[in-house]
DNA sequence: ACCCGTGTTCGCTG
DNA sequence: TCAGCGAACACGGG
């Protein structure tokens, strides 16, 4: 379900759910091979005993830094990707697994937290020493939007470069990370500019829309989701509900009427493999 | 059966 | 060396 407005709902919720507490059990699917590294038993080997210190989130990624269970030992990093159907969820000790359940940590207050991910696009991996730095794959991100903001000046000298489609170079986690298809879409939506325009026709004033719209359009969906989770008052929210309407301005509304505009409907192309959905008369 | 899906990585090409 | 492209991963739903 991910993109940075689902990954900052999860990383509150890890903080609320895990941060002070001990993983006392680990359990693990054993067809989820693919989600671990290094291989799942010694995974779970580790984190036995750990207590999880603080949870970060950069881009789409949870970072976990934790206190191994033997004394004396260096810091444990963990690194969780949430792929394209990741959740974290909370549950009681002795609760059935969902489906398609990969991971299970038994807390010290009897809590459990399950990482249930049906398509096995997520990964979960050891990062010795939380040394998190050291990772080519997260040393290579771009800024996070909303934990650095978006610096206008910067992403125009990235952007003048780029003959994709200004659409299909926002999705590059090296230029700003934690932007997705449907924020891409959204982001460019608010700034009126046609997603198929080459990157590096984008002119200085529209980079700085564009540059306010992704800080606008995140935040507006962030505060969506929040809300959606907040009935209950201890939310273990964090997704999208199947019943919850479309917080989206343009997303998923093809032959809708152009909120803003009104002159057109919303159409869907397909960029990189991907669905993009605009306003044709206003984004230009 | 076919197409679609909030993500990323890999191998190929020019 | 590198930007860009398309396939691949895996599974369920319409």
């Amino acid at each position: 379900m991910p993109e940075l407005p689902e990954v900052e709902i999860a990383a509150r919720n890890l903080r609320r759910w895990a941060a002070g507490h001990r993983v006392r059990g680990t359990e693990s699917d054993p067809r989820a091979a693919r989600v671990f590294r290094p291989a799942a038993a010694r995974v779970l080997a580790r984190l036995r005993g750990a207590r999880v210190d603080e949870v970060r989130r950069v881009g789409k990624n949870l970072l976990l830094t934790l206190t191994p269970g033997r004394r004396g030992g260096p810091k444990l990093g963990v690194w969780s990707h949430l792929g394209m159907t990741g959740q974290w969820v909370r549950r009681r000790a002795g609760d059935p697994p969902l489906p398609a359940r990969r991971l299970s940590l038994a807390l010290d207050d009897g809590a459990r937290l399950d990482y249930v991910d049906m398509r096995m696009f997520g990964r979960f991996r050891l990062v010795p020493g939380a040394r998190f730095d050291q990772v080519p794959d997260l040393a290579a991100l771009g800024p996070d939007p909303l934990n650095d903001g978006v610096d206008p000046g910067r992403l125009f000298e990235r952007l003048k470069r780029a003959r994709l489609p200004i659409k299909v170079a926002l999705l590059d986690q090296k230029l700003l990370a934690g932007i997705g298809n449907i924020q891409a879409s959204e982001a460019l939506f608010r700034a009126r500019i046609d997603p198929r325009r080459p990157a590096r026709s984008l002119s200085r004033p529209e980079v700085r829309r564009l540059a306010t719209a992704i800080r606008a359009s995140l935040e507006f969906t962030l505060r969506s989701f929040a809300k959606i989770g907040a009935d209950g008052g201890d939310a273990d929210i964090a997704y999208v509900e199947e019943n919850a309407p479309n917080p989206f301005r343009v997303y998923g509304r093809a032959g809708a009427r152009c909120p803003r505009c009104k002159a057109a409907d919303v159409v869907r192309i397909v960029q990189a493999q991907r669905s993009t959905f605009f306003c044709p008369s206003c984004q230009k």
